[in-house]
DNA sequence: TAAATCTCTATTGACTCGATAGGGATTATT
DNA sequence: AATAATCCCTATCGAGTCAATAGAGATTTA
């Protein structure tokens, strides 16, 4: 399970992207639109700018933008920013690999090929949908509706 | 990630499927050559017990058994009963299905059926490899190697 | 100078995780 | 009948994480 923050996290790139147009948005606007308690998200923000995936600007008139474009952002960049890696074990991690502390051979171990499997699987999904294919599928479903 | 809890499981019931033959296998025994920690294995098992994957006898020469075949326990059975679902969000969740708390309209949310492909590649994976094919391989490695 | 914004760290309470402890119930053996 | 061996169950522990809130600081614009 993604924790809530992982799950603000995706709503708010999501509104920050839809947003989009140069103009840095402020987090409570953000935080207003996405849903997410307003002193919660900035942290959260915080944290993806500080793994580069926002940028943002200072003092009045400030903001958040992405650091890239949408369609180069994708899901499994940011849950890994805010739930870690989406391996289901650490020795089958890409991203944050070390063995298993209690790991006797991972040559031999019995799981690891099969945790390896669900992880590139995982992977597939999460890296190639990106906030720009996100917002073009949400687009067509919210017209589609009303 | 699982849980320390989750991989002691997967562990623990191939150290069981490679010894069956219908005899039961005691805890003490399976923790050692599962390398788990005896009582917290104990605990692990119960679980697994009342979720229908294991059986016991109690008593003198009494221990462990699996329920089914092992052909028939799935790592994704052994998983969801140490960590839970395997969908990242409850909303995308098929064995145990609700709506996220904040949830504004599961039709249009832009997050969810990536959280959905996301979940059905995963459980592809880990329902689709059960405990003999495990073992299979395992046994196929470790020959190979010495 | 004042107002509006992001920045950073601390704190909170509830919960989970990994592990250990210990007495109870059941069964096989003697 | 007594004993020993086993699983059963619940409680407890310390450390950590999670979700959220708080508040003072730094920066920029007007």
């Amino acid at each position: 399970m993604l924790s809530q923050k992982g799950r603000y996290a995706l709503h708010a790139l999501i509104v920050l992207a839809e947003h989009d147009g140069g103009e840095p948005m402020m987090i409570a606007d953000i935080a207003e639109k996405a849903g997410v308690p307003r002193k919660f998200l900035e942290q959260i923000l915080l944290e993806l700018r500080k793994r580069g995936i926002l940028r943002s600007l200072r003092g009045r008139s400030g903001g958040y933008l992405l650091a890239k474009a949408p369609k180069d952002i994708s899901f499994a960049d940011i849950i890994r920013v805010t739930d870690g890696p989406l391996a289901l074990a650490p020795c089958v991690s890409v991203t944050a690999y070390h063995r298993c502390e209690d790991c006797v051979d991972e040559a031999t171990c019995a799981i690891r090929k099969v945790l390896l499997r669900a992880r590139d699987a995982t992977a597939a999904v999460l890296e190639s949908e990106s906030l720009a294919a996100a917002i073009a599928r949400h687009r067509r479903r919210s017209s589609k509706k009303r």
